[in-house]
DNA sequence: CTGAAAGCGCTAACAT
DNA sequence: ATGTTAGCGCTTTCAG
């Protein structure tokens, strides 16, 4: 019973291979009488067409590689849903690979990916030098690119106003009296990363304040790095900023931890805002005034924007930019 | 340049295609010339070997399915990053499904992962019902179930001790002297939601409590409807039980926001255990005690046997306990 | 050590 | 409307 091939049903309803295919695919005129016959031995036999046979013919594999930083995020989790609720319904499938931020792990995945042939690809990259991208729209494997860019490929985007949103975020800070701000950076490797931090700094030099070098904090977007170079700065070196500006929702959570254990109150010790909401956000007390991301529907355009190159190669790529907002909450101190 | 093939290689190199098959697969005899040349030839055509046509001859396709109720749940988006850590390792890929708790979906899931014939299935399957899994094993696909069991299948299985430690943890609430406990349960058409409400019965049932109508609440594993629920109790009926036990992480967190737009001090108001840590729970006060899953370890494992299992079939299956602990922090309130 | 050739399960052009 | 047949890219006997 185990293997059921296109053979064996056309043995046994008594037709070519041929003709069975051809109910399968529905494609070519075949009787209502052999349709049935056949039907019905596939149905006796329970045979299941072998996608991998099709795939080598047809140089369609209806999967989708999906290379993201960090699956522990919630904002990834969220355009992976996305997506999926997209893709899902043409019966594409999603490889989920995670690179933590490691570039080398990135290239062995999407390698891996080219090799078993996936129809495209959509990358968060850990680097904005990534070339690799070239080469895979060469082999013919489209890829989307989301909430990060890299340099110099002609390639799809979807992705947040990084730089905007950022100079928004800092500029509230600035509005709301803060010079003395510090910010946690994120992977200065990656887009996200530099844009962020140049909004910041547009903002700070738009009202001539000056960032202090002990202000400079890099956090990769990792939690325990972030808890680091805080407690270093706040501990250590017994500096508190009046505003702390973390890059991401993780980084917001490492900072928030040192404040909490050196008895530090948000607002009225330390103010803090965040790039994209952290989570369990309504069970923390305050709130986090950020920069909240529509994390779910980057992923349905991403999946709607990788459909359409698989169907349109050709085509010129497009870069979308998913508006976020600024959620003003209670963890920022009105000074003066 | 697209799509070079072994046989473009073994006319580059001038030898024959059989040849090029085995330098690649370096499995039979190659004088170190004729090996070189073909390798040389490989470097510069930047061929690739077509793992569908690979597949298609050897049947393994380097794929795992990994079916998962939820996603943004971190419980098994650990238990994605140890799977992956274990099976990356010899290079295969994961298919990532997730079902939102529908096992209509589950089913749709199943199904196309056995057409897309990959080599093992990792499932947490929404309904103990599950006879589809028997089918899988049948087509030679083995399963291996994590987290949550199924009747009558004989398959592999890595799972947590859920009834000894709702036991433990429902104990422990009792012997803090509660005794109007509340539960909210999973889902029930899952081992680990029908096993945790078992364990929780059984230690109020040695402890001589009576469980109230009113204090089983149905949250389905979810963060809404376990919010809904305890919402209804709390405000719609006026009332509060000495404490509450919520079967999963998710749930309680919805219960914890119903408390806090309540105004009721968890535990002075109000005693809160957790079935799984909740997200941030660093961040939050007081911190909940709980039973703390090895989520990673359950990953690790359920890789391990997935791959031992697709080298030998036949092998009985096993079923491996992983064990949790109790983590006591100050949610719950000692009466008397 | 190397080459020729069959075949994995399916599709599609070509016959009939 | 249906059957025959040539591949898709690779692996693996079987000869030599």
């Amino acid at each position: 019973m185990e293997n059921v091939t296109i053979k064996d049903v056309a043995k046994y309803a008594q037709v070519s291979i041929a003709t069975v295919s051809r109910v399968l695919n529905d494609n070519y005129p075949v009787s209502k009488e052999t349709k049935e016959k056949v039907l019905k031995a596939m149905n006796e036999l329970n045979f299941k067409p072998n996608s991998i046979a099709r795939s080598l013919k047809s140089n369609i594999t209806h999967l989708i590689g999906v290379v993201l930083p960090d699956i522990s995020n919630s904002f990834f989790m969220e355009i992976i849903k996305g997506i999926d609720s997209v893709v899902s319904k043409e019966e594409y499938s999603l490889i989920l690979s995670y690179t933590d931020e490691n570039f080398e792990r990135e290239l062995n995945v999407l390698k891996r990916l080219s090799q078993k042939r996936v129809d495209a690809i959509i990358l968060a990259s850990s680097n904005t030098d990534n070339k690799y991208v070239d080469d895979l729209i060469k082999e013919n494997i489209p890829v989307v690119l989301i909430d990060r860019k890299i340099k110099n490929s002609n390639v799809d985007v979807i992705a947040s106003d990084d730089f905007g949103s950022a100079y928004t975020l800092t500029k509230y800070l600035i509005e709301m009296g803060h010079k003395d701000i510090c910010i946690v950076n994120g992977n200065l490797n990656v887009s996200t990363g530099i844009e962020r931090y140049e909004g910041f700094k547009a903002a700070m030099m738009d009202h001539n304040i000056e960032i202090k070098d002990d202000f400079i904090l890099n956090g990769y977007y990792s939690w325990e790095k972030a808890y680091e170079e805080v407690k270093k700065l706040i501990v250590d070196k017994k500096i508190v900023p009046s505003a702390i500006f973390a890059a991401n929702n993780r980084m917001a959570e490492g900072t928030m931890l040192v404040l909490k254990e050196n008895h530090l109150k948000i607002p009225d010790d330390v103010s803090l805002v965040t790039f994209e909401e952290i989570e369990n956000q309504k069970l923390i007390e305050p709130k986090l005034t950020c920069i909240k991301q529509n994390a779910l529907l980057m992923g349905k355009k991403a999946g709607q924007m990788i459909l359409e190159r698989i169907k349109d190669k050709e085509a010129n790529p497009k870069e979308i930019v998913v508006v976020s907002d600024l959620v003003i909450n209670g963890s920022v101190k009105k000074i003066n």
